[in-house]
DNA sequence: GCTTGGGGCGTTCGAC
DNA sequence: GTCGAACGCCCCAAGC
């Protein structure tokens, strides 16, 4: 084997270059995630220092998020009703 | 009390306006994130269509986390040292 | 409902005592758990009394910590290398 | 200097020892600490695997421990204020 | 459905 | 003594 690098062929070079891309894209986006992480937590942080309850403020978060939820689902029975039924 | 809302007047008009702006910066924000996080979802679906094994990649991206990660802990103890022995 | 108890029958007997024994059984090791840190606390205190920095000395767990973890993790990628190349 | 060691002498050999002690001692502690938590974890999973709920177990326990607290923060106040009027 | 990883929460420790 | 930061614990959700 005239492999170039210490590590046996099992990527060809095509691969290789593929398999370091797919790494960087994802390493790239979770920067990117933590970076919005980060952005939520000083909002709240900003939103104490103003004497707002953190603890709370995410449960109205996850409370509207749940809501939000509900709704979709809502509208999606609506929606197959009317298909079910030839439309409106 | 001539609140023009069901709720007790707790928080002035002040502070409800600040809080609705907390809450949909927040939300905007966990919506980036979801929205990030749904890309990552999509390299590595593309990946495994390339016949990569996600579970690899993803074991690969948390180990280099890792690596990171000790590397600056490193330096922060050598600081700690540097610190300890009365500054640089 | 002839219950010798104020509380309705959902467990009988055999559970009841089951449920004490786990009960107790956690709470004690719950208590070996305490003491093993009031241990570690007491082992820096005097590591302070000699001197020594404790703030280095956590961090010098910690990247040590790291240090196996990361060497656990490596072990890990390479058994799932193994099994991707088709076993060992 | 004729440091026998590749780091400059910022502690003396007693002292490098002492450390290396130390480090050692808490190393083991925390790998005790650990074993205990997966004792615990194992008990609550052989609960589990008896169909008990473990979530409410975990609550039992923690309400338990809240009330012993109470008792003996009473039991402490109790005897401040026996001690306050000369004893019993 | 079981297991593993990520996020949130409470607690604890060190700093001021 | 209060503050913020670090740690471990617990829960939940996604992946296999």
């Amino acid at each position: 084997m005239a492999d170039d690098s210490s590590s046996i062929e099992v990527l060809n070079a095509t691969a290789q270059t593929r398999l370091k891309t797919i790494i960087e894209r994802v390493e790239r986006l979770e920067e990117d995630k933590a970076a919005v992480a980060a952005d939520i937590k000083e909002v709240f942080l900003e939103a104490k220092g103003e004497g707002f309850d953190v603890k709370i403020l995410r449960k109205v978060v996850r409370l509207r998020k749940q809501d939000k939820a509900k709704r979709m689902e809502e509208e999606a029975i609506l929606d197959l009703y009317l298909s079910a039924i030839g439309g409106l």
